[in-house]
RNA sequence: GCUGAAGUGGUGGAAUGGCAGACACCGGGGACUUAAAAUCCCCUGCCCCAAAAGGGCGUGCGGGUUCGAGUCCCGCCUUCAGCACCA
């Protein structure tokens, strides 16, 4: 046994972190002998700025669950790489005249010596990077399959259009309607563009859920977010003639339908413009809402807005009435048809702008007052003023009025989805190139497979061109091309992939990194597939989460994957705040540098309070104090070594504790409960404290619980101990169930649910005999004071309570 | 407006319907020290009482269920996050 030293974080952890790089210990095995554990963390995108305070949350919290798992015999993989695409490297690219691939490198080297700080226990050895052309090679080849599948076209869509920079913006550039640059005007400018068709796996999205185990929130949203609604399509006619088809999800309320809205952009408008008698001022509203971005479109608590289009009429197919015909921005062209038939009386939104526009309400299911409210409880309402219906339930009229609009040929049942299809179009340079040619002969046509990677070419200027092509447009070298089809001169497309791209596929890329024939081998797929636990963030749960699982599913489909699903378990991690209880950010000045906190307390007493702070799941402020409490824990636990006893073994009363230390600290760690499996720790310490010494058996197994928080300090002080081999190579301990029974417990006495007591009783006493235990007790007789009980209720180890 | 989450001491937070405030932070007191820091020990929800003993009040607000509610139900208020008025 050595000295005893004072306890020095920064060289204990520097030690440890050179032992663990250079032995590999913590990296995966190839041998697929073991049973296999894959635990992941959304790969960070590495910013100028560095790691902040919010990574190592939930960095910490699968480390401990991958540390714990090696203890009990898995091999795991816990893999890193960065997710390097994106706006601000380009943008600062730009500003700094750097290539952006040289500011990459940067960051990423920034990143990985800041995450080795930590002492994670990645496997550095398959580290992916997603600008790296071998791994977006893949990106590419995957997006070629979907084409072959007729899962990629090109579609004219929107884009933020700032008219003072000429430049494409992204909608997080775009701050209250003008351009964050320059502060210009923002308007939405219509371009071709790569589409993804997720909305195909819209159904198969919805089903895979139950197959997979995600926390209830997150399942919650993304079904929202696909948000399968179930109805019908029904054709009004036109006064022009035309058939104007609407998705209603209440078919069962078209006797009430007394107006009919279309999305500004509906052809219609366009076809029937010299039919408009007021074809003015309704060019006038549509060019308005092509100003506005979907999200002020949607905006609510806004006026309603529209314009009617006179001299246009549409009748109701069931009553033959004639009834008016608006555009209003509220209405998009993007879901259903385009077009709704509005029922004021039923529909809350069709009620304000009925009420607005003094626009008819028409009661068809009875149950409340539709002149001062929409009613719109589908539950308890009967139909009336809607001729065969009329005595129906809602739901039994949506059946029957579904059956009536299919037989005589006006209408069908309809599933309809809130999902759109993914814009997968960007009018950037620093992404992947879209591997796609556009010949004059033969149209789009996708590059060889053996042509992959296509690289991104090598430009002096990454600034976006002034009519909104990409910067590689200018590259007429890149740009101009022979087509792989018939040989002849075509041109590349020049926009490249979004950020999700690279992202939508990493952690296959992780399980076979340096293939260089396939993303991954089959068989490293069978093995390590699926991950067995995600941990990210709520905000990803949407866009990342939802796009990665469409991926891998189409993978699954054309047989490159053998599972349907990619993530077998996600759980999320609350926000970290700023002291102020504000969102971090620059411009608040609240922001906490983790490497400040690093050099004042080293990094296990860092990692200790990111996860002693506060439930895992909520968003928690950051304390520096706090953190200053876990240094002086682990103080504490360093300090054992002072007061080893002679003794082996546990003793005897140690026993309790250490077992109930091992049994709820093991438990809380599977849960994310990691606050309070800390709390736990430090109570078996403060026991130890109490009682001025301790075993070499107890001190091992204090040790080994709080190893895969804190890896550096007791990797020390087990060796400094020679208290055996390794903590990563010893299996995790094991409760003794038996040391946690105790002779007698203490309860609390109460008269009629007020604690008026404590006393011990036998910790086997059971409801049957306590009635008789506690009338022969002097405490009980005290306590009723001659009244007498109505009645008597105990808890077994809890309480006694006397009803009197 | 919709959706989701949350309101508990001076602070961060604990608590399968069963002793509210575990574990920490801050603060106070003591020991050690020439002294300070560090460390160790003790106290620390609020109110009444000189103190102790002993009461009383307490988990956003108002009701309810229950022997018993921070926890369950109904109705409000507030805060945070997300959002695509989705017909």
């Amino acid at each position: 046994m050595g000295m005893y030293k004072e306890y020095n974080p920064a060289a204990i952890e520097k030690k440890w972190q050179a032992h663990w790089d250079e032995t590999g210990c913590l990296n995966a095995e190839s041998s697929h002998a073991k049973p296999k554990f894959y635990p992941l963390i959304e790969f960070p995108y590495p910013s100028g700025q560095g790691l902040h305070v919010g990574h190592p949350r939930s960095n910490t919290a699968m480390d401990i669950i991958a540390r714990k798992r090696r203890m009990e015999g898995y091999n795991v993989l816990f893999p890193i790489g960065y997710d390097a695409f994106g706006l601000p490297t380009e943008n600062y690219a730009i500003k700094n005249k750097i290539h952006p691939a040289v500011v990459t490198k940067q960051n990423v080297d920034h990143f990985r010596q800041q995450l080795k700080r930590l002492g994670f226990s990645f496997d550095y050895s398959r580290e992916v990077n997603t600008t790296d052309p071998a791994y977006y090679k893949w990106t590419q080849w995957i997006f070629l399959k979907l084409w072959e599948k007729g899962l990629a076209y090109k579609s004219e869509m929107p884009i933020n259009w700032c008219t003072s920079c000429k430049v494409g913006l992204a909608n997080e550039e775009v701050v209250g309607g003008v351009c964050e640059r320059c502060g210009g005007e923002v308007i939405r400018k219509v371009k071709s563009q790569w589409m993804l068709k997720i909305t195909a796996y819209a159904q198969k999205l919805i089903d895979g859920l139950d197959e997979v185990n995600f926390i209830e929130k997150v399942s919650t949203q993304q079904r929202n977010w696909i948000g399968r609604s179930e109805g019908a399509e029904v054709d009004f006619t036109l006064t022009t003639g035309d058939k104007l088809r609407v998705y209603t999800t209440r078919p069962d309320t078209l006797f009430g339908a007394t107006y009919m809205v279309i999305s500004p952009e509906h052809p219609l408008v366009e076809k029937h413009k010299d039919k408009i008698a007021n074809y003015a001022e309704v060019a006038a509203y549509r060019e308005a809402a092509a100003r506005k971005s979907d999200f002020e479109r949607t905006e609510l608590n806004k006026d309603k807005t529209g314009v009617e289009l006179k001299g246009i009429r549409a009748t109701n197919p069931l009553t033959g009435t004639q009834i008016p015909v608006w555009i209003s921005d509220y209405v998009l062209m993007g879901y259903g048809t385009g077009a709704i038939m509005a029922v004021p009386a039923h529909d809350e939104r069709d009620w304000e702008f009925a009420k607005k526009f003094g626009l008819p309400i028409i009661e068809v299911v009875a149950g409340g007052n539709v002149q001062e409210a929409a009613y719109t409880d589908i539950q308890a309402g009967t139909m009336v003023n809607s001729g065969f219906l009329n005595g129906m339930s809602v739901r039994e009229a949506k059946k029957a009025i579904i059956d009536y609009l299919a037989e005589k040929g006006i209408g069908e049942r309809k599933v309809n989805f809130k999902l759109r299809d993914w814009v997968f179009s960007r009018q950037r340079y620093w992404g992947e190139p879209i591997p796609m040619v556009s010949c004059p002969c033969c149209g789009w046509v996708p590059l060889k497979e053996s042509d992959l990677p296509l690289k991104l070419p090598d430009v002096e200027n990454y600034e976006p061109t002034d009519d909104g092509e990409s910067p590689l447009a200018q590259m007429t070298d890149w740009v101009n091309t022979t087509c792989p089809k018939c040989g002849g001169p075509a041109k590349r497309e020049t926009d490249t992939m979004p950020q999700w791209a690279g992202s939508s596929w990493y952690f296959l890329r992780y399980i076979d990194p340096h293939n260089d024939n396939e993303f991954a081998s089959m068989d490293e797929l069978k093995y390590w597939l699926p991950v067995d636990w995600y941990n990210g963030g709520m905000e990803h749960t949407t866009l990342h989460l939802l796009y990665s699982r469409f991926w891998h599913r189409f993978l699954y489909d054309i047989g490159a994957v053998p599972t349907k699903e990619p993530y077998l378990k996600r759980t999320s991690h609350g926000m970290i705040l700023g002291s102020n209880g504000e969102k971090m950010s620059k411009s608040r000045g609240n922001v906490v540098n983790p490497d400040e906190v690093v050099d004042e307390l080293g990094a296990d007493a860092f990692r200790l309070y990111e996860m002693f702070m506060g439930a895992f799941d909520q968003a928690i402020p950051w304390q520096t104090d706090g953190a200053r409490g876990c240094r002086r824990f682990l103080d504490r636990v360093w300090k054992l070594q002072t007061m080893l006893a002679d003794a082996d073994g546990i003793s005897k009363d140690m026993a309790y504790d250490v077992n109930q230390a091992i049994k709820k600290v093991s438990e809380d760690y599977e849960q994310m409960k990691f606050n309070t499996a800390i709390a736990q720790m430090m109570t078996l310490v403060n026991r130890m404290y109490q009682k001025g010494s301790v075993t070499r058996t107890e001190l091992a197994v204090l040790l080994q619980l709080l190893n895969p928080v804190a890896p550096h300090i007791t990797e020390e002080m087990n060796q400094a101990l020679s208290l055996g081999e390794e903590l990563v190579r010893r299996p995790w301990p094991v409760c003794d169930e038996k040391a946690l029974v105790r002779d007698e417990v203490e309860v609390a006495l109460q008269i009629n649910g007020k604690v008026r007591g404590r006393v011990m009783v036998p910790s086997d006493l059971t409801r049957e005999n306590a009635e008789e235990y506690f009338k022969g007790s002097e405490e009980v007789k005290k306590l009723l004071d001659g009244k007498q009980p109505k009645k008597l209720i105990y808890v077994p180890g809890r309480l006694f309570n006397i009803v009197v």
